[in-house]
DNA sequence: TTTAGACTGGACTCCCCAGTCCATTCTTCT
DNA sequence: AGAAGAATGGACTGGGGAGTCCAGTCTAAA
């Protein structure tokens, strides 16, 4: 994706990101054409191709990225001061009512698969995020342990690893059920643990 | 669907079927045309249609119903006697094991994001797949209460929810990073919060 | 003001692929 | 055997959508 050499080049650059992540969400990266961006972002197919010279999937790419950063945006300020309960609380709520919202649109799960295999610039992608996802999390619990709320014990990394992976599948869950009843238990039940850990002995040893 | 009415008509169609979830486990959904699968299964476009005559989309529900069926089955017969520790830590390894064979291959996840928004009925296989799976992993947690291994406070129900979603995740992380680490830590922290459960005070009540 | 190059419009091409159609062969039943 | 219907092969069509091209306009710097 060459950077435009002017403001307004710039200005279409970010319209055509911003207007084409809008429609992907809607109606699925299957069911999206080029010219529907074109449609949505006031642009001609000239214009498309000579931002992206990759054509559809730098595009997509480029929507990818953009979606990727409004994740761990979208759960700011909580997401970066989890050090009391409350807190770990209010970015419960933050991530439910997002992912609510958002309902059964899910930008990147299906982004990745529809660009996925060809493109390790996705992967790449999607890694990269989740990687700092947990890395958020993980220091919350650091966090915790610090200030002597769990005991030193708890594994801040496997935990943060579980946790993820429950707000991933929670969100998939409610694609395709509706209901953001998964999303909300595994929270619960990951942040319960971490409570629960607290008052008894330190995490489980088994296996 | 209709049936086809001879024997040889339904060996047909079984192949169709078997053959077209290949395909589309090796390519993924967006790259998949119906001519591969013509390639694969040895058969014409007359026979395609003549057997899904509602034409790909209806193909790729059966494919989804078939991958659906062979989920829980490739779990048996350890979900279903979930009755000791060690019968949890078997299906465990056998959740992590069938998933790390397929490795990025998620066949369900993208059939349902192809074909979901157009097709209620993938929606119903998917939420139908979700539900017996959570079932029998509550059922799992019931028979431990039963045998008085974890306190009768124990949610089931919510813990199964929140195992399920730890799983779906770490299955879809696992297609983006290509490590299993989430999955096992998801189904490792799952499993250890209900025999931390054993030990210590009954489910955190907090909220 | 001039000029190079960035930006834009939109018609056009080309290919891919779902779906159609009909002729032919095989099954099954009486 | 022979008829009715199931099963099969494969050529053909039609539309949609990615990507191309060029002419025309705007921007910015000298």
């Amino acid at each position: 994706m060459p950077e435009a050499s002017t403001a307004k080049g710039r200005a279409t650059q970010a319209r055509i990101v911003e207007g084409a992540a809008e429609v992907l969400r809607e109606q699925g990266v299957a069911f999206t054409t080029l010219d529907d961006i074109r449609d949505r972002t006031r642009t001609s197919k000239s214009q498309l191709f000579h931002y992206f010279p990759g054509g559809k999937d730098e595009l997509l790419l480029a929507v990818a990225r953009f979606e990727a950063e409004r994740v761990l945006e979208d759960q700011q300020p909580h997401l970066d001061c989890l050090d009391s309960w409350e807190s770990w609380y209010r970015w419960r709520d933050a991530v439910v009512e997002r992912y609510e919202l958002q309902n059964d649109q899910c930008p990147l799960g299906s982004l990745f698969l529809q660009v996925g295999r060809s493109e390790p610039g996705a992967r790449a992608i999607a890694a990269e995020l989740m990687r700092q996802w947990q890395e958020r999390i993980a220091e919350g619990i650091r966090t915790l342990r610090a200030r002597e709320l769990i005991p030193a014990s708890v594994d801040a990394d496997r935990n943060a690893a579980a946790l993820l992976a429950g707000i991933q599948g929670g969100v998939s869950i409610m694609m395709s059920t509706g209901s953001s009843a998964h999303l909300k238990a595994a929270l619960d039940t990951g942040i319960d643990q971490l409570r629960h850990a607290a008052a008894g002995a330190g995490q489980a040893e088994v296996k």
